[in-house]
DNA sequence: GTGTATAATGCAAATAATTGCACAACAACC
DNA sequence: GGTTGTTGTGCAATTATTTGCATTATACAC
């Protein structure tokens, strides 16, 4: 039930309806827990049924109105008791490492034209996080508690993504001299 | 179906039962794609009525008989097209992260005592991937072409681990900040 | 008033993955 | 002879995730 515990943390400070969710998880929070909508508003069924979230509709003008969801009391100790438990750690699962296993002088061109593409995605993410960091996370010792943490997850998906642009070089480097 | 492309991967140039398969994918193409072995046999099951592997019992002495599994020219075929499909990438869902933004005085021991963990199990794979690169890969320029994708991926579990290592460290610098 | 875009919510079916169990051959130790 | 450990294969039930629809409200441009 990890998605659950992800969308519970997301509500932590605010209360978000299932789209808000949904476009939230593409940044923050999503970059290292992906979600679709489907699948979000299937689970904050589950976890209004177990008496975690609380829903509350709420009337716009200009767009339809929406319903959005808190954490009960329920909720926010069920959720600080799963930041206890001993959750095993899944590796990531990546088809273009997979796909490099295959590598050979007929597929080399279109590896590296997928490699080029992560990297031109990547730069584009890392700009983002650069931003984000830059805005309001500049001093993190100073930070209040909860958001050192948030800002541990946006450090990691930094160096990550900075030694990730690094490989895609050596990559096309190395498939480059790959004879075709 | 990613996995199934996993495993047709791991035939690539050898026989492997079931058995083998899943003990191989603790380490090798295990670093970034795992599956029980309850998955691989199923798995296993539907590949070949695709007529993508054909099995063959193998008797043993000393050990039970196995059952192994090759790759059919069909299933090289299918293999080889895949490679050129597009395929979205990845999870990267890591239940640390999302529980991090749950920081507070309460769980931060807890918390820190789980990076440490992390932080150690990362060693230990680090350890193995240097001795794999030392004796298999010194010089990837001068390898084979499908090799030097193996060597690919091992590059980037080297660089991401590494970072990781020196994250564990930022994070366990940070955490030390915070007032229980 | 018709098409297009965005905001919003959801169901149904299929596929993927995990969890829990079961069983059998063989070795080796006590 | 019994127990424990490794090798080996598998099923059933459950949970998680993806894919493919389906629908409603509102704004805006043509």
């Amino acid at each position: 039930m990890a998605l659950g515990h992800a969308i519970m943390t997301a509500l932590l400070e605010d209360e978000l309806s299932g789209y808000e969710l949904a476009r939230d998880f593409e940044t923050s929070l999503g970059f290292f827990w992906q979600a679709s909508h489907q699948q979000i508003y299937l689970e904050l069924r589950k976890l209004s049924d177990k008496g975690w979230l609380s829903k509350r509709e709420v009337s716009q003008s200009g767009k339809p109105n929406k319903i959005v969801y808190g954490l009960t009391t329920d909720g926010r100790e069920a959720l600080a008791e799963w930041v206890f438990s001993t959750t095993r750690n899944q590796a990531a699962k990546d088809n273009l490492l997979v796909k490099l296993y295959n590598l050979d002088a007929d597929n080399v061109a279109h590896l590296a034209g997928e490699i080029t593409a992560r990297r031109e995605e990547m730069m584009r993410r890392l700009y983002l996080y650069a931003k984000i960091r830059r805005r309001h996370y500049e001093q993190p010792e100073t930070l209040p508690t909860r958001r050192k943490g948030v800002y541990l997850a946006l450090a990691l998906g930094i160096r990550q993504g900075e030694q990730f642009l690094a490989w895609c070089d050596e990559a096309l480097d190395l498939l480059a001299t790959v004879e075709t």
